[in-house]
DNA sequence: CCAAACCTTTACGTCATCTTTACACGATTC
DNA sequence: GAATCGTGTAAAGATGACGTAAAGGTTTGG
């Protein structure tokens, strides 16, 4: 995919932004013995500067910097990059986490850490890239008795056609491309109207009945559009 | 894998802590017969110095030191490194442990204590931190005929989906996370229930229950979901 | 400019999960 | 052995989340 260099197959280059020398050091020996080209700025601005111009492919970001808010900054690379940003926080807790997730992080990582820790989850962040980069939904689904025809953006239950509704269609889709994996209500929100949205949980209520009672044989006993009460939703392909 | 002393492959390196003369002479000729290399330190500043310059891949610390200060000495550790903390203690009260527990030590031994109970607590530990480094956090993780994915925050008992609530995964995750190790109850608490809940202790034991009946052949007598009288639980991944 | 389609919002019945309590049991202490 | 403590279990009550229908609002297209 387009800019995103082949992460994998040559030794990847990584932006580190940290601003606390002895950090700096501890993850500059842990980079160099992993291989990797890295360069390093010490400040946000710095940071999102040196992430435009030399487009690495990962971010390792310590979220305490002293100039500007961290998850500003994801927020800023995320408006024109999809490059995978881990986090590395001395703050373990959870809504400093999600915060950082839901402005666009790829990982989080709180302090203290091992180096193989940092290591594994920058070489898991790069695999995940990789294989993004790769793979293309295929044009059509199927699961029971449903079909999806995504490039004619078009549903059907056995063998009828169902008309969805932009959301509606669109909430599927996210649904499908994740099928299997459970869906926070925050990422659902986000993905189908927007970071504005992520607290509206009614939405999700009122559209997840709606699929239902269009696509389920039985929708107060649902087969493929499973609630995870207090969690999300999710989206069973196979029984 | 980066600074991190391959720790099983080559003779690991320890670091005693130990200021009686005479335990000190016991465990340096155990660490000699089990072929560890390792240096000492007799009061706490000194420690804390070593294992920070020579980082070692393990502590063997003994809590009744004169400055007096073995907790604190475990929590300034923390503050920059998971390296794993054995600890030794005179006393076998139980307080001495959690606190020692929930400081971010390992594994404690209390006095008296034979050469091999020590040596296989050590093995215990270094092996633990070994897998950690090279395991990245996993996608899907097996025990005994239990399978969590964790991607898709799905759990299976033979092969069969077992539906948990939020909670009941979540202690489970944070379980698995430091498996092998005791968890205080009040850490347990704290990561599932958050810090304003480290006294409700009977949460603990209804969840676990529940845990166990979803997870376990024989709940009464469970071979993962292990309890610790007195101090809180602990996940066994490996007979 | 109207009508249709869609989205947003509200209200309410139902259900899942969490919380709390009570009690049985084994281990430990006196 | 009696009393105490920590634990395991079941079950009741409280709480909050979910599903659904239906009533405005807004946008879109003719």
């Amino acid at each position: 995919m387009s800019e995103q260099k082949a992460a994998l197959a040559t030794r990847p280059e990584i932006l580190l932004i940290e601003d606390d020398p002895q950090i700096r050091k501890f993850l500059r020996v842990m980079l160099m013995a992993e291989d990797y080209r890295f360069y390093e700025a010490t400040a946000g601005v710095e940071g999102l500067a040196q992430a435009a111009t030399r487009n690495p492919d990962l971010v390792l970001l310590d979220l305490g910097l002293p100039d500007r808010d961290g998850v500003e900054l994801i927020r800023d690379i995320r408006k024109w990059s999809q490059m995978p940003i881990v986090v590395i926080s001395a703050r373990g807790l959870e809504r400093d986490k999600i915060e950082a997730l839901d402005a666009g992080a790829d990982d989080y990582v709180t302090k203290p850490f091992t180096p193989g820790e940092v290591s594994a989850r920058i070489r898991a962040a790069l695999r995940r890239a990789a294989v993004l980069d790769k793979n293309e939904p295929s044009e059509i689904v199927n699961f029971g008795n449903i079909t999806m025809n995504l490039a004619a953006r078009k549903v059907s239950v056995g063998g009828a056609d169902v008309h969805l509704t932009p959301n509606e269609y669109k909430l599927l889709l996210v649904l499908l491309r994740h099928s299997g994996k459970v869906l926070t209500q925050r990422q659902l929100l986000k993905e189908v109207w927007g970071p504005e949205h992520v607290e509206d949980r009614e939405y999700l209520r009122v559209f997840m009945s709606q699929l239902r009672h269009k696509l389920e044989a039985d929708p107060a006993h649902p087969k493929y559009l499973m609630t995870e009460p207090g969690i999300g939703y999710r989206l069973l392909t196979e029984p």
